[in-house]
DNA sequence: AAAAGCGGTAAACAAGTGTTGACTGACATG
DNA sequence: CATGTCAGTCAACACTTGTTTACCGCTTTT
């Protein structure tokens, strides 16, 4: 049916429906990924204020695109189809996200520290896909929110990995690292949950939030040298 | 057709066989109240699916309730102060759990892991309530929204009390004792929402949820007993 | 017993919704 | 150049929505 077509990049300011960067060449497949972005774009504008997904309308989106809603069936059946390109679209900016993180190598303390202040610029500079994934985590639809759920148990299955080459951790069992690392997941993600409902140009919130996080990664830390797995026993 | 409890009332205080007030007489107002709760529990039933607060209808509800849409506006002013009662009728079952969980006397660490248990059974209790807040905290209006922190950081702020009088936090300044509450609410709140995406008779992914929980509450524990706020630059 | 208060119904309103069908015109292909 | 493909418009369909108006009948009060 629908076969994937090339990557189209989440873009970044989805202030109106229809900015799109992209190699012009005026053709008509290439217009027509054009005016389906434009439906994306619409609808995480819509989004980014106080609106959910679910209380979004066929047309109102289709408005956003400056498009017919006729027309918008010729993109997508409806609108639980458009549900899943946005996750797909906010999902490929918070595996940039994770990408990202990893990038500085070997796990130190330090470096875990500073993973903190990488999550959440990348949270306060992509806040339309982020803020769609907090709202739909546990408003959406059941395939919806499965659908972020695999995505945070995969994040955290790979922090757990990365956290078993860390030699201070040597006393960790399996579960425990999964246990750990789900911990230190819920830091930033409460984090950045609060980080998209502060106004970007509130610097100071911002700042208090990040020291609060950074806290938390802290005493998260202290705790994981302390722990004993051999005493796990429920 | 859902119906609650036998008892209509939000959440009946512990006492005895005394009944003090809101006796049933069939009075005018007791009609009154006995409507607006239901309107209350035909929106929680709603709540209680997959849909969101945002996406319900007016005409619903009162569907619901076996009422008039006309009828409603005898109640509510629309469906904005219908989200406040529904907020007030959930976090007064929270605040019910919150004075029992107290109650224990001074906290201990034995208490405190124990409390996780009280409240994840709680929520477990109330899904309909937990559910809608959970739903609401970041997906509703800006006015809900608030109100859902608000009562979250009256929370935090009385655990932070709670935890003031533990003397093996002696070397918490009160920021940092703001932080580690926030810590701690954070665990029990994630794993509330894993609680809620539960089917209720899986009793062994609940198991794992609260011994998941249990523990991260205990490495949370082991990093306090180590923590020094006067390290704390930054 | 009469009057007032008030929770409820029924009907109507404009406005917005998802979805369909017929049509159009620019592009792609023969 | 001719032709078919197809993203797009336009109009209409049968809804549902929030809200208002008038009215009814039972409680409460006078």
């Amino acid at each position: 049916m629908r076969s994937r077509k090339r990557s189209d990049g989440p873009s970044q300011p989805p202030g109106d429906g229809e900015t799109v960067e992209a190699e012009p060449d005026g053709g008509r497949d290439w217009r027509k990924r054009r005016t389906r972005r434009a439906l994306i774009n619409a609808a995480l504008a819509l989004l980014e204020g106080e609106r959910s997904f679910s209380s979004l309308s066929l047309r109102e989106v289709a408005r956003g695109a400056r498009i017919t809603p006729a027309a918008f069936y010729r993109h997508f059946s409806g609108m639980e189809e458009l549900g899943h390109a946005l996750i797909e679209d906010s999902f490929e900016s918070l595996h940039e996200m994770m990408r990202k993180a990893r990038a500085g190598g070997l796990p130190s303390t330090r470096m875990i520290r500073a993973s903190v202040k990488v999550f959440l610029d990348h949270v306060g500079a992509h806040r339309a896909h982020f803020s769609f994934i907090a709202k739909e985590r546990f408003s959406g639809s059941t395939v919806i929110r499965v659908a972020i759920r695999k995505e945070v148990r995969l994040w955290v299955g790979e922090l757990a990995v990365d956290l078993s080459r860390f030699p201070a951790l040597g006393k960790f069992s399996a579960e425990d690292l999964q246990m750990l690392a789900g911990l230190m997941v819920n830091v930033v993600v409460a984090a950045s949950e609060l980080v998209l409902d502060t106004p970007p140009k509130d610097k100071e919130a911002l700042t208090r939030i990040y020291r609060h996080a950074e806290k938390q990664m802290r005493l998260v830390m202290l705790g994981a040298g302390a722990w004993d797995s051999s005493r796990s026993s429920g």
